[in-house]
DNA sequence: CGGATGATTCGGTGCTCACCGAAATGTTAT
DNA sequence: ATAACATTTCGGTGAGCACCGAATCATCCG
């Protein structure tokens, strides 16, 4: 069919951002269940996911096949698996403000070990491609009190801080960090702080797995600081001791 | 009851922020609309935004008392008047970022009027505080290529940049400045590309309005450019005409 | 006071959709 | 080939909820 440049122009102009069908997409609690999970950062089969979020293979497919339609989840197959992940860090980005306004709910502990994996998850974690948790968040002040951050016009990296990243070996531009904007925060739903994320959030949660500064549990997002990052930590940014073990109390908010 | 430190800890861990429920109060077309509405920063009584939704006064009602208690809407009341708008920036901004990530959906249009609305839609409007459209985005753009933004870490303002805002008259830290954070950009979904937000968006809104470089009109989202901003925006700012005035083709993508 | 107006409460209706189980499909392992 | 496994298709069921209209409440105005 012939379409002029009137008629494409029309078919631009009568288009609405349809809110409601991706909200719908979250409104499910399995569904949200699936998408905090993958929050992680990783790459999930379909029975992961099904046993994860405690309902059969059958409703799993109906679930992830509308999460993938709706452009919130990327696919990939391999023989008879189904990967799953998150579309992208715009998905996950938003995801993370949503569960930031999002309501709170008391959830279940039944053993010690639950307890103390929680208390864990609190302590650091991943948040699709950089550290969350108490340790995201002190990283974050402790670079504002440094000087790396300044709070102008948002949370902007100084010349101190991209002559310490370069210190670090962080490229101050390199192909991932030019093409994603922003040095973000996003506010954390167990300290209820911000911590990094974006570009430099990323950049800097690569940096520190790769010096093994921390290590990720290989089934869980909980993240732990080893004796090698511990010191780094310390020294290089003056972390309190506090944010680098789980501990039984938190630290003080900020004042 | 007492409540010892361990305790505290305790309900602190067992909580976990509730997805679903938060987009249960988007997942609904009738609730959708009216964040729409309301993105446009102002407030509505209860009647404008039943006749807006073409739904039941009673019907709104319920929806309104959901959208508040969900913490997504503020209220106010006045004698028998039910008052809301969008509880905060954050709001909104989340608001738009969902937006930006849902999918398109083609909307009737039923008369010329109709089409020269959304014409003037995509030309200029308001985005809660700041401004969105053809003529949003090709400010994000030019300031760019000025050089009084530069992507380093993302968006910032460039020294250059300051010292414009200052000429401008616009203090480079004011209070509602500093403790908003981030010169934010949020997709806009008539062009798909980014726009200007956070607490520098607010503030070139704010002194456009002003200076009526541009008027907002009173019953809609639509913005629109003066003579003395055609000016202002031309000379100050080197706004390409195109952007300027509602026109039947659309600037070329970037590129 | 009495009438108009904006908003609310409530009961009833219809539709959507999350869920499961059983059977089927396709893939890897023995 | 046969068996074990991961996922999918399909039919049926039950619960939740968006909607309206009619009646009610509260406020403002003459």
């Amino acid at each position: 069919m012939y379409m002029n440049r009137w008629d494409a122009d029309q078919e631009k102009l009568a288009e609405t951002p349809d809110l409601a069908a991706l909200a719908a997409l979250l409104a499910d609690r399995t569904r949200a269940a699936i998408c905090m999970a993958l929050l992680d950062g990783g790459t999930w089969t379909a029975g992961e996911l099904a046993e994860y979020a405690a309902v059969a293979p059958s409703t799993t497919t109906e679930h992830l096949n509308l999460l993938v339609a709706g452009g919130l989840l990327a696919e990939e197959r391999q023989g008879r698996r189904r990967y799953v992940r998150l579309a992208g860090p715009d998905t996950a980005e938003t995801l993370e403000n949503l569960a930031g306004l999002a309501p709170y709910r008391p959830v279940p502990i039944r053993s010690l070990a639950e307890a103390n994996q929680r208390r864990a998850l609190h302590h650091a974690r991943t948040c699709y491609d950089h550290i969350a948790g108490a340790l995201g968040c002190a990283l974050a002040e402790v670079m504002t009190e440094r000087g790396l951050l300044a709070r102008e016009y948002g949370l902007v990296l100084t010349a101190a801080g991209a002559h310490w990243l370069a210190a670090l070996g962080i490229p101050d531009t390199g192909p991932s960090l030019a093409h994603r904007a922003h040095v973000r925060t996003c506010l954390d739903w167990t300290v209820r702080r911000p911590h990094l994320s974006g570009a430099l959030g990323a950049a800097l949660y690569r940096h520190a797995l790769e010096r093994r500064w921390i290590v990720k549990s290989p089934t869980t997002r909980i993240l732990s600081v080893t004796e090698t990052g511990r010191t780094a930590f310390r020294d290089r940014l003056g972390l309190p001791d506090e944010a680098l073990s789980p501990s039984l109390t938190f630290p003080a908010p900020r004042g």
